[in-house]
DNA sequence: AATTTGATTGTTGAG
DNA sequence: CTCAACAATCAAATT
């Protein structure tokens, strides 16, 4: 799949069904990909209707992949990982993002530099398409001239682009997104999926009877097996039912990365797919960085042996079981095992990272890794932005912003000037909330939590209310009073991650 | 082939 | 027949 993020872009423009309207992330997207032709064009559409149905839509699939796919770009140079931090986020991005005309196209936006995930954000109408509305004509008159040349080529292709909602992502999103996760990683666990809901209820019973009715659907052809037929005769195997009591087996550091990652950009785009969620996560994992990579690798290890413990507990207790069934089985069989091994998830959390206050990301991240990202402000983010060539070189392609925008409607007001003049000239009456950075800078950066320099203010604000929003979700993830060093320590890693993330990816951009 | 999540689809069983 | 509950599948990417 060569598959983009930033061409699907042109779906952030229209407002998704799923949108959420208080995300502010497509204002800056659009600043950011300002540039990119067809994101910005299908924004740009003085027909709203187009945009809607476009979204309407959506769904998915993109059928026209050939917009999407953009010749793959020579990764840039991409900086020592251990100085991108520093670099990018103190000189590089900031500075690529203020010096950036309002107007300056990227030369050359490859999808490595978008690399991140731009997811981009649809939120930025609300579902009824108000705020394009109003907002278009700024935005037009942002992009007027690109604009305009890709209504006339390209307008109809974005429409149905299934991918159009991930282009949405900024790269910036990215690194919110990571300072997320190692904020609030509680969220995603925490309240997200309402867990248990659908296979969390295990039904002892159900397996057998599942095998049974799976027999029975291959032997008769009935539906099941139609949906099968329509696409893969895929995984026919995937039957295992397993004990629920059984321990799980560890998921892998990218699992991990992508069930923390995942929720946070689900969070911020709404509409985003799987696939879309997918990609941004990969990109966020390359970008991430060999430490942050361990991190998650230890607690793969980690949960690893907690698994093969729980795996001996539980084979030992099926053991006692099965000598229990014969004598009495009821009792013995379910308490024990279940007893023995928490259901879901305590393969995870670690013992330090169980007393944490935060839940969910105690499950993955544990303060150590917290640390890790504090201590190392993600120059994998914005070295894998860079080192992907994943994007292809769109002359006009916008810069990556994989902005998950993040609902702030509260902290815009709270402080941003800047924000609030943005507003103002954006005319953005619907959407007030939106933290506009700066029509130049397109990438939201998350910046750090409370005192940010005046540079990085623009982002910092932005972070901050991201953060907060998201934080909603998980008591956990919003800093807990008791979690004072990680308020410390994150403003700094926020800092790194989100600002720097962008960084190489920019500069190769901008550079080049 | 396994995992990640969430939506969708389909089946089953109960009312 | 309808509805709730549950299971399976699928998406992209990584291990």
């Amino acid at each position: 799949m060569d598959v983009r993020f930033y061409p699907s872009a042109p779906t952030a423009v229209g407002s998704l069904p799923g949108a959420d309207p208080t995300c502010l992330g497509p204002l800056d997207y659009y600043h950011c990909n300002k540039f990119d032709g067809e994101n910005m064009y299908m924004g740009m559409n003085d027909n709203n209707q187009e945009f809607l149905s476009a979204n309407q839509t959506y769904n998915g699939q993109n059928e026209n992949n050939e917009d999407y796919e953009i010749p793959p770009i020579t990764p840039p140079n991409l900086p020592d990982p251990s100085l991108l931090h520093l670099v990018d986020h103190e000189t590089g991005y900031h500075s690529l993002c203020h010096s950036l005309p309002p107007n300056s196209l990227i030369p050359a936006y490859s999808y490595q530099n978008m690399d991140l995930p731009a997811i981009m954000v649809s939120n930025m109408l609300s579902q009824d398409g108000h705020l394009l509305s109003s907002q278009l004509p700024t935005i037009q008159e942002m992009v007027h001239s690109e604009a305009t040349s890709y209504e006339s080529n390209h307008q109809v292709p974005l429409i149905n682009r299934a991918g159009m909602y991930t282009g949405h992502m900024s790269a910036l999103s990215q690194s919110q997104l990571i300072s997320q996760m190692g904020l609030r990683s509680g969220v995603t666990h925490g309240s997200p999926s309402p867990p248990g809901s659908k296979s969390a209820t295990p039904s002892p019973s159900s397996s057998t009877q599942e095998e049974e009715t799976e027999s029975h659907y291959k032997v008769t052809g009935e539906k099941r097996p139609l949906t099968d037929l329509g696409k893969k005769p895929k995984n026919q195997k995937k039957k295992k039912k397993k004990d629920p009591n059984e321990p799980q087996k560890p998921v892998s550091a990218y699992a991990l990365f992508f069930r923390d990652t995942q929720a946070a950009i689900k969070g911020q785009n709404p509409n985003a797919t799987f696939g879309d969620v997918s990609k941004i996560v990969a990109s966020m994992w390359d970008s991430l960085g060999e430490e942050q990579k361990q991190a998650y690798k230890r607690k793969t290890e980690a949960a690893k042996k907690e698994y093969l413990k729980a795996l001996a507990a539980y084979r030992a207790s099926l053991v006692s079981k099965s000598s229990a069934d014969q004598g009495e089985t009821k009792s013995a069989q379910t308490n024990q095992p279940s007893k023995m091994i928490p259901p879901k998830q305590p393969l995870y959390t670690m013992p330090p990272q169980a007393s944490s206050p935060y839940p969910g990301l105690g499950s993955f991240l544990s303060p150590a890794d917290l640390q890790s990202y504090r201590g190392h402000p993600h120059p994998g983010l914005s070295r894998t932005l860079n080192s992907k060539p994943m994007l292809p070189s769109i002359s006009a392609s916008p810069p990556p912003s994989f902005q998950i925008s993040p609902p702030l409607h509260q902290q815009l007001s709270l402080h941003h000037p800047q924000s609030s003049i943005l507003n103002q000239s954006l005319s953005m009456q619907q959407v007030p909330q939106q933290p506009i950075l700066s029509p130049s800078m397109a990438l939201q950066v998350q910046p750090p939590m409370n005192s940010s320099p005046p540079g990085q203010q623009d982002f910092s604000h932005i972070s901050s209310e991201f953060q907060n929003s998201v934080g909603p979700r998980s008591p956990a993830a919003s800093n807990p009073p008791g979690n004072t060093e990680w308020d410390n320590e994150y403003p700094s890693r926020e800092c790194g991650i989100n600002h720097c993330s962008m960084l190489p990816r920019d500069k190769s951009l901008y550079l080049t």
